[in-house]
RNA sequence: GCGUCUGUAGCUCAGUUGGAUAGAGCAACGGCCUUCUAAGCCGUGGGUCGAGCGUUCGAGUCGCUCCAGUCGCACCA
């Protein structure tokens, strides 16, 4: 058992005895919540529970503090002392800190992997672009928050599934297509009008020069519709690819593409079939109209036209149905700010079908800013002007794009400096990081020339600086980080946690040597390296930034 | 007009679910390389947590009212 797990057992005892004995009175306890405190003179940890419980127990805290802290004993305990309000702080004995970091040592690399969680399965679905542009760094920040978002959950114990949901069905495919045959006419020299709603980015013409390149004007004779049908599927296939290689060369893969298409028609069907069987469908002006104002709404969707083609909600309908009909018990989506008006119709088509509305959690992201030389880039869009993610990979890096797209909360928005993402400067996090999982590698590399070694049981017990135990605690606190920032669905506490412990190490290394001290010592050190390098790796991980051995 | 998110040091942001004297980085200033990577370390200064009211032992955190910015408010996707 961890110490965290004693500590708060031993609270919940005494608590529980005290009820016993008549000191308490007969209730309910409160949530035993842990703390590091913000002070080492504070002790090793910290609970409010005597404060928490004041209000059920209608006693004064310090009173209850004192109780508990006279009932609480064991080995590992050194003393307990009552502060300020009601505070118990707990101070270990020093071997509890070593005993703790050998346990953690031995796990390997198998550290910051929690046990397997037995809940419902999660679905995470995110990115989900149109397959008809390129990505750009709106994109790229859904792509960075949901992939560390699943490598957090999974890391976490938690069984996770991922979705990239294709729109490949609705209107604007065909536009897609007729994007494609206009700058393919235009391309052979023919006469061509570019239609209203098109799309004019340079990757649509590319897509074009393509198929000439590979078959002609093989296509130019042909009647016009049966054109855009074959251009509407090559189109297509190669958007995809180029959106999954973009996607990889950012470190983001899925376990699934589900394309709208196989919901069409049968699946949108079923799911209108049965919100208009319980009700919540009726008709007006030729359209169908889900009644969403009853679930919250301020106005009623449609769901299928006047001209009887289904909306985009009716298919997002059938599909998040079909995501609950495949076993997954928790939904996550994660989507830009500017869709959030979307949220309530989709929730309340979810209550409709009298799923538990909860078990839909949409994450919104704020928007991306980009700033080049103190100046912000305008993005958009339709003119084909916008900083691609392609283009932003080419200039910062994945590692780099990352780990900024991941260090703010989801909820504020991000203003990303570019200049700052590709300095290799000490300004630039990321490197701060990376540098410190380099040097690490580095003084293995050197520990070995000299045969220096860890061994098989390195005396932890002489690791006593300063530095030396605050990166153990770090070290320490990992598992909990994961649990908390994974409840929290907050990968950015992960890209802030591996950015201390890389100070921690930072701070470590100036002060103290590896090799060139006592032997045992040396030892030791090799031992705290290797548990503090995993770390960084493992966080990195589920950043999806890499941890290099040279830089 | 309605709704979303945001407002914390000069700048960019954290803030452990309501707890102890509000923290980092950058920028400014001052130190540290004959020894494992100076892409580093150590130190100094810097705050009316947008404003006000409320809830209570206790509020940056919760509620209400304002102010400012952001994004949205389709039989588009």
């Amino acid at each position: 058992m961890e110490i965290e797990d004693i500590l708060k057992e031993a609270i919940r005892d005494a608590a529980s005895s005290a009820i016993k004995d008549g000191v308490f009175p007969d209730g309910e306890l409160a949530e035993v919540e842990l703390s590091v405190p913000p002070k080492k003179e504070f002790g090793d940890y910290a609970t409010n529970f005597a404060m928490q419980s004041a209000r059920t127990f209608h006693m004064n805290p310090r009173k209850i503090a004192e109780e508990i802290s006279s009932r609480i004993t064991g080995d590992w305990l050194d003393h307990i002392q009552i502060a300020g309000p009601g505070f118990l702080n707990f101070y270990l004995k020093t071997d509890v800190l070593y005993d703790s970091f050998r346990k953690a040592l031995e796990k390997g690399d198998a550290y910051g992997n929690l046990p397997h969680k037995d809940t419902e399965r999660i679905m995470v679905e995110y990115v989900s672009a149109n397959p008809t542009g390129l990505l750009h760094v709106g994109h790229g920040r859904g792509a960075a928050a949901g992939s560390a978002l699943v490598n957090l959950l999974r890391a976490a114990g938690y069984p996770v599934y991922s979705e990239y949901y294709i729109n490949d069905a609705g209107s604007q495919i065909d536009n897609l297509a007729a994007s494609v045959n206009a700058r393919y006419l235009e391309l052979l020299g023919e006469q061509a009008v570019f239609p209203e709603n098109g799309y004019h980015g340079k990757d649509i013409i590319d897509t074009a020069k393509r198929i000439i390149s590979k078959d002609g004007d093989k296509y130019l004779h042909m009647q016009e519709s049966e054109r855009l049908k074959i251009f509407k599927e090559l189109a297509l296939k190669e958007k995809l690819k180029a959106l999954r290689e973009d996607l990889e060369e950012f470190n983001v893969t899925f376990d699934n593409w589900f394309s709208e298409r196989t919901l069409h028609p049968n699946m949108v069907r079923d799911a209108v079939e049965e919100l208009k069987a319980n009700g919540n469908i009726y008709e007006e002006k030729g359209a169908l109209w889900l009644r969403s104002t009853k679930y919250g709404d301020d106005k009623d969707r449609v769901v299928i036209r006047d001209n009887g083609v289904p909306t985009y909600l009716a298919a997002d309908i059938a599909y998040h149905k079909n995501k609950f009909d495949r076993g997954f018990g928790r939904l996550i989506n994660i989507w830009g700010a500017d869709h959030h008006g979307y949220v309530c119709r989709v929730k309340a088509a979810m209550k409709a079908l009298g799923y538990e509305p909860d078990k839909l959690e949409i994450k919104l992201l704020q928007m991306v800013s980009l700033f080049r030389g103190g100046e912000l880039v305008k993005m958009s869009k339709r003119t084909g002007t916008s900083v691609t993610l392609e283009e932003l990979i080419d200039e910062v890096g994945t590692d780099a794009a990352r780990y900024f797209f991941l260090m703010r909360s989801l909820d504020s928005q991000l203003d990303f400096d570019l200049d700052l993402a590709k300095s290799h400067s000490n300004d630039n996090p990321v490197y701060y990081i990376q540098y410190a999982h380099a040097r690490i590698m580095s003084v293995f590399r050197q520990a070995a020339e000299e045969h220096i070694l860890e061994g098989d049981a390195p005396k932890l017990e002489l690791l006593t600086d300063e530095s030396e135990k605050k990166l153990i605690k770090k070290i320490l606190s990992y598992e909990q980080e994961i649990e908390k920032a994974a409840a929290d669905c907050a990968p950015h506490h992960i890209a802030r946690f591996a950015y201390d412990i890389a100070s921690d190490f930072h701070s470590f290394y100036s002060r103290c040597r590896i090799i060139g001290v006592d032997e045992e010592l040396a030892s030791a050190r090799l031992a705290l390296l290797r548990g503090t390098a995993h770390v960084i790796e493992h966080a990195l991980g589920i950043l999806g930034v890499s941890a290099p051995d040279k830089m």
